[in-house]
RNA sequence: GCCCGGGUGGCGGAACGGCAGACGCGCCGGUUUCAAAAACCGGUGAGGGCAACCUCAUGCGGGUUCGAUCCCCGCCCCGGGCACCA
């Protein structure tokens, strides 16, 4: 009866084999066989992946496996659990890949595929495989499409002539998102800005919501304050300034701080502001103003709006009056004023800001001091920078003497009355640019129509197929490869029937991935994008988690979408996801980023064949803290390998005349509380501890009773999945493990009878008593007094008080 | 500049304001082996002491507390995000 060695791949595939054949992950919803209405749901999602030609990567399990540990507690616990996946597979790297290989995008991408799904399913992921999507796939694509359909008939998607940031190596526009630092942030290439009609999404419109609905979900703070960041609203004033030379021209201002209004001195417009060509027309220096703009205009937006660029300034020969006192103040046109923010115009305080304070000081203008610390007066004359706390109103007319906290909304409620200003709120996000002139992504489902202008395809037609091209090289206009194929770019207008051109920009990757959770939930449904009984059950998504550079792409995006969808009544809750958290980044083995270039990169699958996915799973989960980047560590695996063949090896000691051990039994009762709270808050890496604490502990008996064995087994499986299922049909368990529940937790039995209760002398320890777990105070303390050690410390000298931490500890303080 | 994290043995990391260093890696010693590797068992913060024990130690400097890795104040370093945003 030699039991055979551990031997992971043998076991590993036959229970692997062994879920598939038994769909033991399939997740019944209503209306599907073996749905079970009196189980709890849990959704827990975690990012689909973009099948990249380069595999999977040591980063992506360490997500997957710690929401599959998530997963499989969660269904041991009784829930009917949704653990699904997908592929986010538009997108840009592949279309360069067919672009310099010449194979279709299509072929690409199948294959890509296959080679993550081969990968993932050796690691024993609990996904339900039949629910998998594909946003390429046209019964997919057909609902991104009628969304983006929905979404221009509410009014929410419109075609504006915008600067976008064109990259000059992609040969595509760019969301601001997707610009780091100047530079494209997939391929590094240069970016600049160019004028170009593009589709774009109104998620303005949503900021307020998507700031203040943040407060009723369960989102890591950090997550939440880079949202929050990102959106960036600022509360404050339009003020109107009028033109002094030329009537009926206003130059309306944001500004944050209606408080200083009387304090202007001066006033800048952006280069491009449209004002400058009702303004500038025959004013002195006219064309030296309009020259200065073109220069300031042709300087690269992101080094023009570098706070360390020279801030640049040219007077343009005319003034504009404040509202609020009448005074006459010059008008300025500067470059590091932006049109795509407030109103393109600011008013310039430099007694109390900063930068106008510089830009005063330069060019020679007044600082006037509105407001002054309430201890004492300011002079303008002597002031070597802007004033810019609190304090109290001086000059300020009818507002002098007011707090200018107070004074604030004061005055920008005596503007409105008299149709001056008003308070308004402006935001960071800009409008979403929907716009890609690239082929490998979804048609935007409209067509332009010579008598009807912009139509969009009837419902009916979707999905609108991308079609098969030749080429994929983008054209030299910078239009979309799709503009050359003819016979499809040229159609008939569904409204007049007349000749029109089908639109050739396609959607951005953010697109498919803004909503792919919804079609998990039925994934071939034909009649809509999921049925309204699988919204209603599944929805919200319980648990998701990702990468924290998605909190603002992704994840703004596809929380917007879901309001969107939420306000025209196809989605049942105004936010898709109930908590969100993120995992830290896998570094190498040197501790820096992973990457190709520097040589540092771990192949998953080398891992699994040396060590198994078992092993390969718990060092993903047990290498550090969860949100943190930990550098990978061949060696730790190898510990995790070990310890598996020390759990084999357990299992051969498994005797039915084993005896109980009291202390063995309080160990596993308190691994039990352990793991679970652990995996609840993400602690994986101390669930493994304490797991390999029992399992020392176990190792140490020349027998394990089997019931102790059977529960810590129940217990590995979250994380080590194929040997626990081995082990557990050994044990003479009817497969699957996964099906079993969770292990019962004994309050009673955990814990101790007997405490050791450390003493400490003024804070130092000094010795330990072991007292029964019951005992009176008074007898603690009197044991402490008596130690051998303590009483070195204390002899001779005056005990002031001893303060008694109930089961923790006593501390004698003497003097 | 602003907003988040983080700094603990040789390394990854543990510690409701209460025994600093759980667990793992590495290293050292042992068992096994002709030998090595692997595996298994034991030891392992630094310094002192024959030992019992003692001293020091959680980036730096203060503070609160009987007691601080943890809370407060002021710094330094590392990582991430935002940044002429009016």
């Amino acid at each position: 009866m030699a039991r055979p060695e551990y031997s992971f791949e043998a076991v590993e595939k036959k229970w692997q084999d062994y879920w598939e054949r038994s769909g033991t992950f399939r997740a019944p919803g209503p209306g599907d066989r073996g749905f079970d209405p009196s189980k709890r749901k849990f959704y827990v999602l975690i990012e689909f992946p973009y099948p990249s030609g380069a595999g999977l990567h040591v980063g992506h399990p360490r997500s997957y496996t710690a929401l599959d540990s998530v997963a499989r507690h969660k269904r041991m616990q009784g829930c009917n659990v949704l653990y699904p996946i997908g592929w986010d597979a538009f997108g840009l790297p592949t279309e360069n890949f067919a672009l310099k290989t010449g194979t279709h995008p299509r072929i690409v991408t199948e294959r890509n595929v296959a080679n993550f799904r081969r990968q993932l399913k050796r690691l024993g992921f609990s996904f339900d495989w039949s629910r998998e999507v594909n946003t390429t796939d046209p019964a997919y694509y057909k609902w991104t499409q009628w969304i983006f359909l929905k979404l221009l008939e509410k009014g929410l998607a419109y075609k504006a002539e915008v600067p976008i940031n064109w990259c000059t190596s992609c040969k595509v526009g760019l969301a601001n998102e997707e610009v780091v630092g100047g530079v494209c942030e997939r391929c590094g290439g240069q970016v600049v800005r160019r004028m170009r009609k593009q589709w774009m999404l109104a998620i303005t419109r949503y900021a307020e919501r998507l700031i203040d609905d943040l407060a009723g979900i369960d989102f890591l703070e950090k997550i939440k304050a880079q949202q929050i960041n990102w959106i960036g609203r600022s509360v404050g004033a339009r003020v109107v300034f009028r033109a002094a030379e030329v009537p009926g021209v206003e130059v309306p201002v944001f500004t944050t701080r209606p408080d200083t209004l009387f304090g202007v001195t001066f006033m800048v417009v952006a280069p491009e502001h449209p004002v400058l060509e009702r303004l500038l027309p025959g004013s002195p220096g006219e064309a030296e103003v309009r020259a200065a703009a073109e220069r300031m205009k042709a300087v690269d937006i992101t080094e023009r709006t570098n706070p360390d660029t020279e801030k640049i300034g040219v007077f343009t020969g005319r003034h504009v009056v404040n509202p609020a006192n009448g005074d006459l103040v010059p008008l300025y046109v500067a470059n590091y004023a932006v049109m795509d923010y407030g109103t393109g115009a600011v008013m310039g305080v430099p007694a109390h800001d900063q930068r106008d304070f510089l830009f005063a000081r330069k060019y020679g203008l007044a600082v006037k001091v509105v407001i002054r610390p309430a201890d004492r007066g300011l002079d303008a004359a002597k002031m070597e920078a802007a004033y810019e706390e609190p304090g109290v109103q001086v000059n300020s007319g009818q507002f002098d003497g007011t707090p200018n906290t107070e004074a604030m909304g004061q005055i920008t409620a005596w503007l409105e009355s008299r149709g001056a200003g008003k308070p308004e709120v402006t935001y960071h996000l800009r409008d979403w640019v929907f716009s890609r002139q690239r082929y490998w992504g979804e048609p935007i489902p409209v067509v332009h129509c010579a008598k009807c202008g912009v139509v969009a395809l009837p419902e009916r037609e979707l999905p609108l197929l991308l079609p098969d091209v030749e080429r994929f090289q983008t054209t030299e206009t910078g239009e979309s490869p799709l503009a050359l194929i003819d016979a499809w770019v040229n159609t008939k207008c569904p409204k007049c029937g007349g000749a029109a051109r089908r639109e050739t920009d396609t959607m951005p990757q953010w697109a498919g991935s803004s909503w792919y959770f919804l079609r998990y939930l039925d994934p071939d449904n034909a009649e809509a994008l999921a049925s309204r009984q699988a919204l209603e059950y599944w929805m919200p998504v319980d648990w998701y988690n990702g990468g924290m550079e998605h909190t603002t792409l992704h994840l703004l995006y596809s929380r917007f979408w879901h309001k969107f969808l939420f306000d025209i009544g196809v989605v049942t809750t105004p936010e898709p996801y109930k908590k969100r958290t993120s995992h830290g980044m896998v570094l190498g083995e040197n501790g820096e980023k992973m990457s190709k270039a520097r040589g540092n990169v771990v192949n998953p699958d080398e891992m699994v064949e040396r060590f198994g996915a078992d092993a390969f799973r718990l060092y993903e989960m047990f290498m550090g803290a969860f949100d943190q980047a930990i550098p990978w560590s061949t060696e730790g695996l190898n510990g995790m390998y070990r310890f598996l063949n020390r759990v084999w090896e357990l299992a051969a000691k498994v005797a039915p005349d084993a005896p109980v051990k009291k202390d063995v039994e309080r160990l596993l009762h308190q691994t039990i509380k352990k793991v679970g709270d652990d995996i609840e808050a993400m602690k994986f890496n101390t669930a493994l501890a304490q797991l390999m604490t029992l399992a020392n502990r176990l190792g140490q008996e020349p027998k394990v009773r089997v019931e102790d064995f059977r529960r810590f087994v129940l217990l590995l499986s979250p994380f080590a999945p194929h040997i626990a299922e081995e082990l557990w049909e050994e044990l003479g368990g009817a497969p699957s493990v996964s099906t079993q529940p969770w292990p019962a937790y004994d309050a009673a039995a955990a814990k101790e009878d007997e405490i050791e209760v450390p003493v400490q002398v003024n804070g130092k320890l000094r010795g330990k008593v072991t007292v029964p777990a019951d005992s009176a105070e008074a007898f603690i303390k009197e044991q402490a007094l008596a130690d051998a050690n303590v009483k070195n410390f204390t002899e001779g000298k005056q005990v002031v008080k001893i303060v008694y931490v109930p089961g923790r500890l006593v501390n004698v303080v003497v003097k």
